[in-house]
RNA sequence: GGGCGCGUAGCUCAGUUUGGUUAGAGCGCGUCCCUGAUAAGGACGAGGUCCAUGGUCCGAAUCCAUGUGCGCCCA
């Protein structure tokens, strides 16, 4: 074994090795052999077309977790990658390719189009892959074993028809519609988004906000001459499609008059919101005059003059027969709306149909008040691409939110513009277009009928086993609440095609499940389009052509342009053709339908039956982010799909798609930016100390940023720290669902306490196994351990000198005892998928392990007798624990765990497994752990801790012995409980005695304390006076009463007598002043300091070891190699001391001679004991 | 405007579901110690109005209400 940990190389070599002998395939073929049943895993497809970065290093950890370690407790997890390969990411990557190439004018449909769609879908399948081999890398890198050679890809042919399938049935069963409503509109891209996609690109932004002055129409009623409407909004661009002012009926509102600062009035009133007057009249600085208050009921009706005359100039006066008998103008005046409030604005709603889905309400409503086709239509001045139409002339042509400057300027010119300010709101742009806002906008767009199934979602989400809990009733819960209809076609090129064929002379419309489906209809043609393309490609890239082309081209078939070629003969007109509608698919619902896409269901020969077995998953994790993404279009599609007894699918009872999920924080950066300038960064805190100088920089934490560079590429934490230290960091930190900052210093900080320290017990182990030929080897059975798939307690208890654990010291018993405790401690956390607080018991065993066990029993490996059975038991103890250790840690650091195993083993050939992930997890043996000896260590090391405590005030080093310690206990059972250790507390605090001490009124004083959490309940209100007379009784004289009558009497301050048993009240002891003493929660530990010329001595002696142990070291001696000694001094105390000591400094050091005079030809070390100088001579022995 | 989450030491975070009188860890800082495990390890110290206010209770970081700041999600 090497001596130096060197994490990252040795985590190259064993990932090598798992290539090698194919050990993660092997690890699922034991365990399907095994046949102990299924966990089920899905992969969250990635988009491939993107660079990893440190997010995807925490889901790639955490999904690694689980699976390895539901594999090690004996079930079968198989892992199938998988990639998103369709959709916006893809296209709007090429489309930006394309015009860096100078291919297209700019990233729009009409440029695609003149590129052409089949060119153009032909590079989005070259982007998907782009960065295939850097996702392959990090993910085997980070140990996160998945079957990336059967990925399932949702372009290919049967991915695509299994979604075909389940929107057929959607379509048969009157889920699929075609409706015009009012969209998100991604204007450049020229599509429609869904609610989840939108949720994705919310931004804070500056928008105009502007208060526009309508004026009412004079008709000759003298209430409404020279008044204006006052109307806000913060989207300028749908003025010019004003149609018409909502107020609510109930509201107040004020008809007022302002007054400028130099008290000048306005010409016109203005009508506002009552409750807003006063904001509105700040804004410019007015004073204002009430003149009347109306109701808003009052103001319905009134008609007004919009800011642009567009349509008014042509339908101002037009009017339209009413369903209750009479004549309405169409559009300019008041209407009603409810959901207007006087929360911002002015309480009057500017309304544009076309642009929100309010307004389009409120269109709808006043429709419906007119006889059909005499009301309202719908006023639009706006195009789908975005840009004003010839409608709107001054602006036509121009993208609308460019233009919001010149209509606000306009309205301006026309004094028509009251106020105008910057308003700071959320806004959603395109979630793959980052730069581009989205605009609401009337489309005609194909939906799926989920807000049917809302009840059914919530009843499937209830089933769930979120992590962490809240996501269920909260984020996700309200978000299914609140559920709208799935906008689920988009306008584009490269996506899963609509399954829809129209008749073209009827209009009637069937859906499609499969391509053979396709081409089983009658007088179907067209499929020589993609033949005559395969062909064509197939002769322009002649002998390259390889099998793989082959496949490819099978997956095209189903793809825009050449599905949209295949046609045939309609059934509901003769001789009419059916065509396919032109619409792709949001790809959301492709990564949705994995659960059974991924296995080609239903077509593929035994994917029914697979999927039986594969549905739903035991266990998937995301970033909370899919919320609204994955988490959804899963639940969404399988409610839908196997929920619903109309499918002729509902095979489950509840078809949650997943039965448990970590929703996982978002992962932030941390950097340290130089104050004089912020994009000068360092990623760490030394880094920064060193470039700017302390005090001139800041630490930052916050979103990762590409062009900022502030945070580390995953492979160089790799390269650096290695992975197990990121995903130790990433379990170990904090619990998965907090936001988790990518620190470079914090994944350094968290090596220490668990990597560093296992490693270094794990070295001690193996440089004192190797001096001392401890072969477990030799000794154990191999039949045995072959049988047993190796280290089991029963194989080891083959070797001869392995001893029953009853025949062992307390020490022994104990550290096997805390295995064991930690072993059913972290089972149980892991199978409540809480990973967190099972690695912090992890790293307080490594803790109890390293800095107590091991320490503690140092002597007994350092014994010279090669045979001597405490010796041979503390190894086999160790032994037995860091292989038990290997295989509990190995779910979450998969490469120390499998080093530490081959270590432990590498000399027994097959007779162990090649690979810790091939063994069964530990399992917790109730008979090894004692909690009585348990609770026993605990004090002895509180005694020990409190005894250096109580060093440290008397300013006396461990290295000088003391004469004794005096501990007292509270209890007095505690006392005896300890007394074993005695010689244990002695060598490490480095005294001659050990005494316990019942009454020791000279050393302390006692509080006597209420138990408050059972007193409480009994005494209630009275509890605080008996603290008090507890407090004013004597310590001592009550302490003793209780000691012997276990029972104590108080009097309250009312002259009530109370008795308490004693298990009622605690008794703290408090160290008197003036000693060299510590106090815990269980005892207190006085030193004595009192030094005599012996003590004195041996303290002088032993700081003459350590002075030679430190040369030994600069000599860099072997630790078996002998030396000769001598020290030289001109003080006779120490050269006294050197005398009298000799024997054991010989010993300690493994000196052969030991003299007073200066050796030859050595160069001395010179140090210091108690200000003398003293000179050290080591020479080795070879 | 609504929903969800968070607010604990200089920094990063546990603890809060189930209330108990001395609120913890790591890092950083300071003072020391130990070392034949050395990318170590240990002790001690400074550092906390547990966001604020009010309430419930014998007792609140913990439960309730209101407010406030931040983040995320949505309108």
């Amino acid at each position: 074994m090497s001596q130096s940990a060197n994490f990252p190389q040795n985590e190259e070599r064993i990932i090598q090795r798992w290539r090698d002998l194919n050990v993660y395939q092997e690890s699922l073929k034991r365990r399907r052999a095994d046949n102990k049943g299924a966990f089920v895993f899905y992969e969250g497809p990635p988009t491939a077309n993107g660079v990893p970065h440190p997010g995807h290093c925490l889901t790639r950890a955490i999904k690694d977790l689980y699976p390895r370690y539901k594999t090690m407790k004996g079930y079968f997890c198989e892992r199938k990658a998988g990639w998103d390969t369709h959709g916006l990411p893809v296209e709007v990557e090429v489309g930006k390719e394309l015009v860096a190439a100078g291919l297209i004018a700019e990233n729009s449909k009409e440029e695609i189009e003149k590129f052409g769609v089949e060119p153009f879908i032909h590079r989005c399948i070259e982007n998907v892959f782009r960065y295939t081999s850097q996702w392959e890398e990090l993910t085997e890198r980070i140990g996160f074993w998945v079957d990336l050679k059967n990925a399932y890809v949702t372009y290919h042919k049967s991915f695509v028809e299994s979604v075909w399938f389940a929107l057929k049935n959607f379509f048969d069963r009157g889920l699929l519609y075609q409706g015009h409503k009012i969209v998100w509109w991604w204007a450049q891209g020229g599509t429609a988004l869904s609610s989840g996609e939108v949720g994705q690109g919310y931004r804070q932004v500056g928008d105009p906000s502007v208060f526009v002055r309508f004026p009412v129409v004079d008709d000759g009623k003298d209430d409404w001459k020279n008044v204006d409407l006052l109307v806000w909004t913060t989207t300028p661009w749908t003025l010019p499609s004003n149609q018409f002012v909502a107020v609510h009926p109930d509201l107040d509102y004020s008809v007022v008059l302002l007054s400028n600062q130099k008290g000048e009035k306005d010409s016109r009133a203005l009508v506002v919101a009552s409750a807003l007057v006063d904001v509105v009249a700040s804004k410019t600085k007015c004073s204002y005059e009430t003149l009347r208050v109306v109701k808003g009921a009052d103001l319905l009706g009134l008609r007004y003059v919009p800011p642009f005359d567009y349509f008014y100039k042509t339908q101002g006066e037009k009017k339209g027969a009413l369903k209750s008998g009479g004549e309405e103008y169409c559009s300019w005046r008041v209407v009603p709306a409810d959901y207007v409030t006087t929360d911002a604005g002015a309480g009057l709603v500017h309304q544009a149909g076309a642009f929100g889905e309010d307004d389009f309400n409120v269109l709808r409503a006043e429709q419906e008040r007119f006889v059909d086709g005499q009301g309202p239509e719908m006023l639009c001045a706006v195009a789908p691409n975005g840009k004003f139409t010839e409608v709107a002339k001054e602006f036509e042509g121009r993208w609308v939110k460019e233009a919001d400057k010149d209509i606000i300027r306009n309205m301006k010119e026309r004094g028509i513009l009251y106020f105008q300010e910057q308003y700071l709101h959320d806004y959603p742009f395109c979630w793959r277009a980052p730069n581009d806002p989205l605009i609401q906008y009337p489309r005609r767009s194909w939906f799926i009928k989920t807000s049917q199934f809302r009840d059914k979602m919530l009843a499937n989400n209830a089933e769930i086993n979120w992590r962490p809990e809240h996501i269920k009733e909260g984020r996700f819960g309200n978000f299914l609440a609140n559920n709208v209809d799935w906008a689920l076609s988009r306008e584009r090129y490269w996506g899963t095609p609509l399954p829809i064929w129209v008749c073209e002379k009827t209009g009637k419309q069937e859906a499609i499940g499969s391509y053979s489906e396709l081409l089983a209809k009658p007088g179907v043609a067209g499929t020589d389009v993609w033949q005559a393309a395969k062909d064509a490609a197939k002769a322009e890239k002649g002998d390259a052509w390889s099998e793989k082309d082959d496949e490819l081209w099978e997956h095209l078939k189903v793809h825009k342009p050449y599905i949209d070629a295949v046609v045939y003969d309609s059934p509901y007109a003769p001789g009419a053709k059916m065509r396919r509608v032109p619409e792709v698919i949001d790809c959301w619902f492709d990564s949705g339908s994995m659960p059974f896409a991924q296995l080609g269901y239903p077509h593929v020969d035994g994917s029914k039956e697979l999927f039986e077995k594969n549905f739903p998953a035991d266990f998937i994790s995301e970033a909370i982010d899919q919320t609204r993404g994955w988490f959804y279009s899963q639940v969404a599609i399988s409610t839908l799909l196997f929920g619903d007894s109309d499918s002729g699918n509902a095979t489950k009872p509840f078809p949650h798609p997943f039965k448990n999920c970590i929703v996982l924080g978002l992962m932030l950066a941390e950097w340290y930016e130089n104050n004089a300038n912020k994009t000068d960064i360092r990623l760490t805190e030394k880094e920064a100390l060193e470039a700017f100088g302390k005090g001139k920089f800041t630490k930052r934490v916050g979103k990762m940023s590409k062009s900022l560079k502030n945070y580390r590429r995953p492979k160089e934490i790799f390269d650096k720290y290695g992975a197990d230290a990121l995903r130790w960091y990433f379990f170990a930190n904090q619990a998965p669902w907090n936001s988790i900052v990518y620190s470079e210093n914090a994944i350094k900080d968290s090596m220490p306490e668990f990597m560093i320290r296992l490693w270094n017990v794990a070295s001690f182990f193996n440089v004192y196994s190797k001096i001392d030929g401890f072969a477990p080897e030799k000794e154990i059975d191999l039949d045995v351990a072959r049988a047993n798939g190796f280290v089991t307690p029963e194989t080891l208890a083959t070797a001869k000198s392995f001893r029953p654990y009853a025949e062992r010291c307390e020490l022994d018993r104990w550290i096997i005892g805390e295995l064991n405790a930690t072993v059913k401690f972290v089972d149980e956390r892991l199978d409540a998928y809480d990973h967190f607080a099972a690695c912090g018991k992890i790293t307080a065993f490594v803790d109890s392990l390293s800095n107590w066990y091991v320490r503690r029993s140092r002597e007994r490996f350092w014994s010279s007798d090669k045979r001597d059975p405490a010796k041979l038991d503390a190894y086999w103890t160790l032994y037995e624990v860091l292989v038990t250790l290997s295989k509990l840690i190995a779910p979450f650091t998969p490469f120390i765990a499998e080093r530490l195993w081959l270590q432990m083993t590498e000399n027994f050939g097959d007779a162990a497994l090649a690979s810790v992930h091939w063994c069964d997890y530990p399992t917790y043996d109730s008979a090894l752990f004692d909690e009585a000896l348990s609770k026993r260590m605990a004090n002895v090391r509180e005694i020990v801790s409190l005894g250096l405590n109580a060093r440290m005030t008397a300013k006396l080093k461990v290295r000088q012995p003391l004469q004794s310690i005096e501990v007292v206990f509270n209890e007095k059972s505690a006392a005896e409980a300890v007394a074993d250790y005695v010689d244990l507390i002695k060598v490490e605090l480095n005294v001659k005695e050990v005494n316990f001490i019942e009454r020791a009124d000279e050393y302390v004083s006692y509080k006597i304390m209420p138990d408050f959490k059972k007193l409480g309940p009994k005494l209630g209100k009275d509890l605080p006076s008996v603290k008090k007379a507890l407090e004013s009784l004597d310590g001592a004289s009550a302490n003793r009463e209780m000691l012997e009558t276990g029972k104590l009497t108080v009097t309250l301050a009312d002259g009530r007598v109370i008795e308490l048993s004693a298990d009622e009240a605690q008794v703290r002891l408090i160290a008197n002043e003036g000693l060299a003493a510590a106090q815990g929660p269980a005892c207190v530990v006085v030193a004595s300091t009192k030094l005599t010329p012996e003590l004195i001595a041996e303290g002088r002696a032993r700081e003459i070891v350590r002075a030679i142990q430190d040369r030994r070291k600069e000599l860099r001696c072997d630790y078996v190699d002998r030396i000769r000694v001598a020290v030289v001094t001109e003080n006779a105390e120490i050269r006294q001391a050197a005398e009298t000591f000799r024997e054991y400094v010989m010993g300690e050091t493994l000196a052969t001679e030991f003299a007073f005079v200066p050796l030859e030809n050595v160069e001395p070390a010179q140090i210091k004991i108690d200000g003398e100088p003293v000179a050290i001579y080591v020479a080795v022995q070879r």
